[in-house]
RNA sequence: CCAGCUGGCCGGACGGCCGCUGCGGCAAUGGUCGAAAGGCCGCCGUGGAGGAAAGUCCGGGCUCCAUGGAAACACGGUGCCGGGUAACGCCCGGCGGGGGCGACCCCAGGGAAAGUGCCACAGAAAGCAAACCGCCGGAGCCUUCGGGCAAAGGUAAGGGUGAAAGGGUGGGGUAAGAGCCCACCGCAGGACCGGCAACGGGACUGGCAUGGUAAACCCCACCGGGAGCAAAACCGAAUAGGGACGGCGCGGGCUUCGGCCCAGGUGCGUUUCCGCGCCAGCCGUCCGGGUGGGUUGCAUGAGGCGUCCGGCAACGGCCGCCCCAGAGGAAUGGUCGUCACGCGGCGCAAGCCGCCAUACAGAACCCGGCUUACAGGCCAACUGGCAUU
């Protein structure tokens, strides 16, 4: 998985699509047709000390490294911002959640697209 | 057994599957880049958060900056004594004071006869003490001759105020009182004795002075240069810009090719004028500064574990063994299963069911401390009870 490393990057990702899920808020911004699809994490003070806020983004890291490959879009970057539901909720379900997300931002065929997918 | 107190320790376990990262290896299997060295992937092995990693409150190592040495002043810190330590505001052992039946706990614990300030309210008086009531006293005045009023003066025993009223109790004494005198207690000084010291004991002496506050200024003793790993050192691309050198070139017009005319920027001499000089574009090579980035710093250290020795202890010493996280938008994980512990419910019990499947909390240059947070549990010594032999 490619990461997002640089503030700059960040910021230009803040200005793209966003979706809101119960464990997460995901931004999107197409930087070329081609590449690699990048991936950058953000969990904020708000969200609890830093024993919780580790633990919310390895669980966002995780979901992306499973599934992230083949759903998300290539060339794209996405921030995923982490919310305190992503502590509780099973994994099950943010797979599911992430899974949906990407397909609604356009991104490739996955196991489950739901059907407004490709629509945008 | 119950209650307590002190010290030490642990703070989930095992196993699948899929990942991240450090180190070592690739002799064996593979891919890719490269001329090679080697890099990236892959494979194998092995390591990968804490007792507080936290707060960033002290003390150091290390780095850079400043600084001729020393001292003084200022500022800040520390503050019983002895020891431990690289050092400390830490630790250990004592001393003094306070609390507890006790084990034990708590203390910002130098100096108030160097000086200054403050002591609100209440109270007559708050520091070279003080007469409000009271007590004594009785000049003098009045008188119904019973007595009444009462100045000067004396008095800190009693009342009242206050956190605190200038020793306490008893006796003598006195007009009433008062260390005025006496006894005991307290207090002050103190030969001498014990202790390295803080300090303890104390013959004897003194009629009793020197109120509290230094977390008020202050005085005394000791300690202290500043900033911090985003410190700092090194390597160093593209692009733009700077400098040096070399090569080719060197504004426009006219020309009889000898020159003539008109211009720009810049340097010097004082501005205009004027004089002298340089430059303009392209290419190449080199130099220096700096940004992104990379490497080092960065993990062998006041290091850990163990036997023995010295010491009441903190700790020190000999020897042996071990290498024990190293990220960088920041790895140390995700998920599933089984189980221990715990909590709740049901049950006489064996047990069954349910819940959480654990509190506080995540290394960022490294050590020594302190402080704060913390579900649950284990061990040991000691103390006070109860029971038993």
């Amino acid at each position: 998985m490619e990461r997002l490393l640089s503030r700059r990057d960040y910021v230009a990702v803040a200005k793209g699509r966003r979706l809101g899920r119960p464990a997460f808020l995901i931004q999107a911004l197409e930087r070329s047709a081609e590449g690699p699809s990048r991936f950058g994490f953000t969990v904020t003070r708000k969200i609890g000390n830093a024993v919780v806020r580790n633990r919310v983004r390895r669980r966002l890291r995780e979901a992306v490294r499973l599934i992230g490959r083949s759903a998300a879009r290539p060339g794209t970057d996405y921030v995923l911002v982490g919310r305190a539901a992503a502590l509780d909720r099973s994994f099950d379900r943010i797979l599911a959640d992430l899974a949906g997300a990407l397909a609604e931002l356009g991104g490739r065929a996955t196991t489950s697209p739901p059907a407004t997918a490709r629509q945008g």
